[in-house]
DNA sequence: ACGAAATCTTTTTTT
DNA sequence: AAGATTTCGT
């Protein structure tokens, strides 16, 4: 039954059981099938338990479906096989040890947001407050540990003392994360990681949970994510990795598409199987995509075809400005919808997510139903974020930066000064944030209305937290939050912003119900850990028939009947920014259109602006990458409004010095005094004219040169 | 202490 | 250009 037409090779990665497996799977080669059906075949022929299976997938949503597609070939067991993303079975893991490890069992979990304000706070009055933000500090933080760097070690290879600075900085945020019984997202696999490489039984025990454990996707994953993957296939455990080293577009992000590579010595004996059979897209999708991602150097090299007919040819299109090319590409739907491809087989693909809101609008003038996948994520709205924070004061009392946050809202007469003040006498005091609001009046300095507030709010978290630890179901915590904090009373639902708010919080309240019903007796603690993990793709709904809107990256492990790739533009795909740029990130940015084109099944097109106003520069043009692409399976060859200009890596690059005469759009004319670079932009500091001359930064705000040192007029762009 | 206005900051992609 | 944050006036 699960064999049931499957081609030799896919057969062979099903049943073999000789040891540890990579498949070195092409694009729409029937991967996902594969990994399915070998966990039905391990199932059907009882040659493991459910439950010592481990399925370790990109997302939550793609082990949710394969859960689904597990369970309709062998219904009776899938529901004990394991099933998750690194991060969701690492958090899983830390649940389970928090006692052995000594980590709070209800450990709250940061995400970039909680991450960069927690790292703001730490900044402040430090050496290097005014040259790293918290984002790049976080970065920083980041590549260290997706590299198995600690904060020592980090101090010690330090290249510059900036550098230095920033270790230190790392150091005083994972003390900090510890006082808060908090883990970043990158702290999920590196705690485990370390944890289950000891060689204590608590250690131990994990390297023999599993029997067998299957990876999708091995190319996206980083160092920590290997290692974790090498203590859990100890002894007594297959381990089979499924991956494309074209499609690994998630370097940026630590993923070594090295470990691809590196598989057979982690696991010898490996034996490697090729799927080179496409199923998915016709000979002229195929042959152009396979063309673009030829002229990448580092590379398996592989040969993918397919028994489909011929098919469309692909389609290049240029487009005067995004405007004019979000309503070519909705036409061009429309037509389609009325040929009888509805709009939910279709998607439009795009490198940002700040280009949806073109397409959205032309989407509605069109009459097609959309749905934009990740641009503003539900769990990052901010009254979500409060009643987040909330949850998470009451499952860890000890989260002052989620206490903070919501101390003073909706506003209740604390200010800033009162907020500092109980929350220094707080982490003096040892005690819980309940109590010692209920004995807010014996902190000096307060005033009255403080005292008061803090007193009722005290009662308020008394209550909740009670309930929570009693284990209620998390969508009664989530309502006495509600009731309790003055969240509602504090929306108005006859405004825009207020009733949008409301629905959002409903929308919210039904996620908690339907967590509860799935997980009965799970509580709030494993709701929390669900929805902080949950992902942009997960909101994906292919069963609606509507438009899908969505990045390159989001769109991967996807297909569509016919997919437009939007934005094909010098500057955007690749993605190219002042600063650092090499020949490796260029590959990347190959792979990534060339993921995105191999989504398509029959139809093809790429679209670009001749122009596009980008913050600070003029962006737009066709992309280098089009000339790769193959046109001669009989494409429709693209008729360039402009000449393709020459590829050139970088930025069109302005040199400012002393003496410019600028143009800004705000304050005007002004002369540049001092000219500095910093990182890939220009630090001017210009007088305007006004009492003060301005220091400000490029790139932002689009300044142009009106006339060179005691030179001639440059053209202005 | 609060809300409005000025000012500052910003890595595109996401687990 | 947009959003978050800080400062300012009440």
């Amino acid at each position: 039954m699960y064999r049931a037409g499957l081609n030799p090779e896919q057969a062979e990665a099903v049943v073999y059981l000789g040891g540890h497996l990579l498949v070195l799977a092409g694009a729409g080669s029937g991967k996902t099938r594969v990994l399915t059906c070998r966990i039905a075949h391990l199932l059907a022929e009882r040659i493991v338990e459910p439950r010592r299976i481990l399925a370790v997938t990109f997302t939550n949503k793609a082990a949710g479906e394969m859960k689904e597609r597990v369970g309709r070939l062998s219904p009776a067991d899938a529901e004990r096989v394991r099933m998750g993303t690194f991060h969701s079975i690492c958090a899983w893991i830390l649940r389970r040890e928090a006692s052995s490890g000594g980590w709070p069992e209800n450990f709250s979990i940061y995400d970039a947001d909680d991450q960069k304000s927690l790292l703001r706070s730490l900044l402040r009055n430090t050496p290097i407050e005014t040259k790293v933000t918290p984002g790049a500090a976080q970065t920083w933080i980041s590549r260290w540990k997706n590299s198995m760097v600690d904060p020592g070690k980090a101090e010690d290879s330090a290249e510059s003392d900036q550098e230095r600075e920033i270790a230190r900085l790392y150091a005083a945020y994972q003390s900090a994360l510890r006082r808060n019984g908090a883990f970043d997202f990158d702290d999920l696999l590196t705690v485990v990681h370390g944890y289950i490489r000891q060689e204590t039984d608590a250690g131990s025990r994990y390297s023999r949970m599993f029997g067998h454990i299957l990876v999708d996707e091995y190319q996206d994953t980083n160092l920590v994510q290997r290692g974790i993957l090498k203590s859990l296939g100890g002894p007594g455990s297959s381990v089979c990795a499924v991956g494309d080293d074209d499609q690994s577009i998630y370097g940026w992000r630590g993923a070594r598409v090295s470990n691809i590579l590196d598989f057979p010595e982690d696991f010898p004996g490996t034996r490697i199987i090729r799927l080179e059979r496409n199923y998915r897209s016709t000979p002229a999708i195929l042959a152009a995509a396979s063309s673009l991602v030829s002229f990448n150097r580092g590379r398996h090299g592989k040969a993918l075809w397919t028994e489909r007919p011929a098919g469309e040819p692909v389609r290049a299109r240029s487009l005067a400005n995004p405007e004019d090319e979000a309503a070519w590409i909705l036409k061009e739907v429309s037509d389609l919808s009325s040929r009888g491809v509805s709009p939910g087989r279709v998607a439009v693909l795009y490198r940002t997510n700040a280009q949806s809101r073109v397409f959205e609008s032309a989407a509605l003038l069109e009459g097609i139903p959309c749905q934009v996948i990740g641009s503003l994520r539900f769990y990052e709205r901010e009254e979500i974020k409060d009643i987040v924070a909330w949850l998470r004061v009451l499952a860890n009392p000890g989260d002052r930066i989620s206490l903070a946050r919501v101390l003073n809202k909706p506003p209740r007469g604390i200010g800033d000064k009162s907020k500092a003040l109980f929350l220094a006498g707080l982490d003096a005091s040892g005690a819980d944030p309940s109590e010692f609001m209920k004995r807010a009046g014996r902190i000096p300095g307060l005033s009255r209305g403080s005292i008061s507030s803090l007193e009722a709010l005290g009662s308020f978290l008394a209550g909740a937290s009670a309930l929570a630890a009693g284990g209620a179901p998390a969508a009664e915590v989530v309502d006495a939050v509600l009731a309790g904090s003055g969240m509602l009373d504090a929306l108005d639902p006859s405004t825009v912003e207020g009733s949008s708010r409301l629905e959002n919080i409903d929308e919210f309240r039904r996620s908690a119900n339907e967590y509860d019903s799935l997980h009965p007796g799970s509580g709030l603690a494993g709701f929390l850990t669900t929805i902080s993990l949950m992902t942009t793709s997960d909101a994906y709904d292919s069963g609606a028939d509507r438009l899908s809107l969505m990045t390159l990256h989001c769109a991967k492990g996807l297909e569509f009947d016919t997919v437009f790739i939007a934005g094909v533009e010098e500057g955007l795909i690749p993605f190219i920014r002042a600063g650092r740029f090499g020949p490796d990130d260029l590959e990347e940015e190959r792979r990534l259109l060339y993921v995105g084109m191999t989504r398509a099944k029959d139809r093809l097109y790429l679209t670009w602006a001749e122009r596009r106003a980008r913050p600070g520069v003029t962006a737009g043009g066709v992309s280098r990458f089009v000339s790769e692409v193959s046109l001669d399976s009989g494409s429709t060859v693209p008729a360039p409004a402009a000449a393709v200009p020459d590829p050139v890596i970088g930025v069109p690059d302005t040199r400012f010095s002393r003496g410019n005469v600028i143009h800004h759009p705000r304050y005007g004319m002004g002369t540049v005094l001092k000219a500095v670079r910093r990182g890939g932009e220009w630090q001017l500091t210009i007088d305007f004219g006004m009492d003060e001359p301005k220091t400000l930064l490029t790139g932002y705000v689009p300044i142009t040169i009106v006339r060179e040192k005691g030179g001639f007029p440059v053209d202005a762009v």
